[in-house]
DNA sequence: CAGAACCTACTTATATGCAGGTAGACATGT
DNA sequence: ACATGTCTACCTGCATATAAGTAGGTTCTG
């Protein structure tokens, strides 16, 4: 984990990239490791199993998301600019290609994935669910925002329908994550 | 297509439960051959390839789906009547335990689908936008619903709002999908 | 030289699909 | 009536590809 020499990073970008795109099911070893140039054993290396690669994607997906977070509020973030970071990391991803966000392209099979897998995803949901349930409590006192709905409830609304935003988004082009991001700014009460 | 026999219909039945909770790359005809109490070769019986397999379910969702509408719409159905008609199979769908729509779970790892089955999902899905813009701007008319943006729009944003919330509640529990829904509704100007 | 990084070569399991066979239903013609 | 042929549904058995993982060797580097 703390071992991040390139191959490593580059296992893992590409592992993350191909999760995004396919799910669990829809991508191999091998895929990555034509990718790097390297062969299927050199993955092992790093990470034994498959699971064990992808809970460490989910894990350092999270980690890193903390420490952008945290980077955001000490240089003195609004909850608008914390919130709006989330959305460009969103529309980021689009660009490059990732259909979807990683916790929610673990959902699909959920049921049959390796238990650190699913352990891993619910952390990383709960994270993200936990930190704009804050924002938007934060941003609503701040009057930043202005909504009528319990916060918790308006956080599940947020995620999810940026999730079905991207999967359609996929389909349908960019506009159609664009426009779901004004719709949910709009249910925040947030013009801007 | 036309030919409906019990096991035909009993392939299509379990083919779906898995396509809707797994996605195409998380199942096999071993997993539909086993709840039948067949061998995988009758399955090729009926369709030689997967792709045919989730082809051809698609298309009948899509001309299922049309039927029921036609059903309800003839019968005098408002537009009320045949947007509840929608949020009751997702609703019905998750109690089935099936995670998501089955457009939905053909867009994960779109790209390297099988062409047929990519040109199906495609059909089913504009479908539904079409159909769903069509209410939409009848129940406009009519005074059913009271929105602002473009009837696309607001299509494109109740068919992807449906499908995080489905992706989302598969982990939340059914709440989570009820409450999607009232937002929906809310969202329309849809108080009841 | 010790350990990290990466390799070859192998095993095992599973998915997909084809070839061809059998058993029973049904149909027909004489 | 019955022998014949055909069709459907399902089967066994096989071929091929790929995925996942193991064992153990090599090479490079501090």
């Amino acid at each position: 984990m703390t071992d991040m020499n390139p191959t490593n990073q580059q296992i893992l970008h590409y592992a993350r990239h191909f999760l995004q795109c396919r799910g669990y099911n829809g991508f191999s070893y091998k895929d990555i490791s034509q990718k790097l140039g390297i062969k299927n054993a050199s993955i092992h290396h790093y990470y034994p199993k498959k699971e064990d690669l992808v809970a460490a994607l989910l894990e350092e997906g999270r980690k890193n998301f903390a420490t952008s977070i945290a980077q955001i509020v000490e240089s003195g973030g609004s909850a608008r600019e914390q919130l709006q970071y989330y959305f460009n990391r969103a529309l980021q991803e689009f660009d490059e290609g990732k259909c979807i966000c990683p916790p929610g392209s673990v959902i699909i099979g959920f049921e049959e994935l390796p238990e650190e897998v699913k352990n891993q995803n619910l952390l990383l949901l709960d994270h993200i669910l936990d930190w704009i349930t804050n924002v938007l409590r934060t941003g609503l006192e701040k009057g930043e925002f202005n909504f009528s709905d319990p916060v918790e409830a308006h956080a599940e609304e947020v995620v999810e329908t940026l999730m079905g935003a991207r999967l359609l988004s996929s389909i349908k082009g960019r506009k159609t994550l664009v426009r779901a991001i004004s719709s949910i700014k709009s249910g925040l009460g947030w013009k801007d």
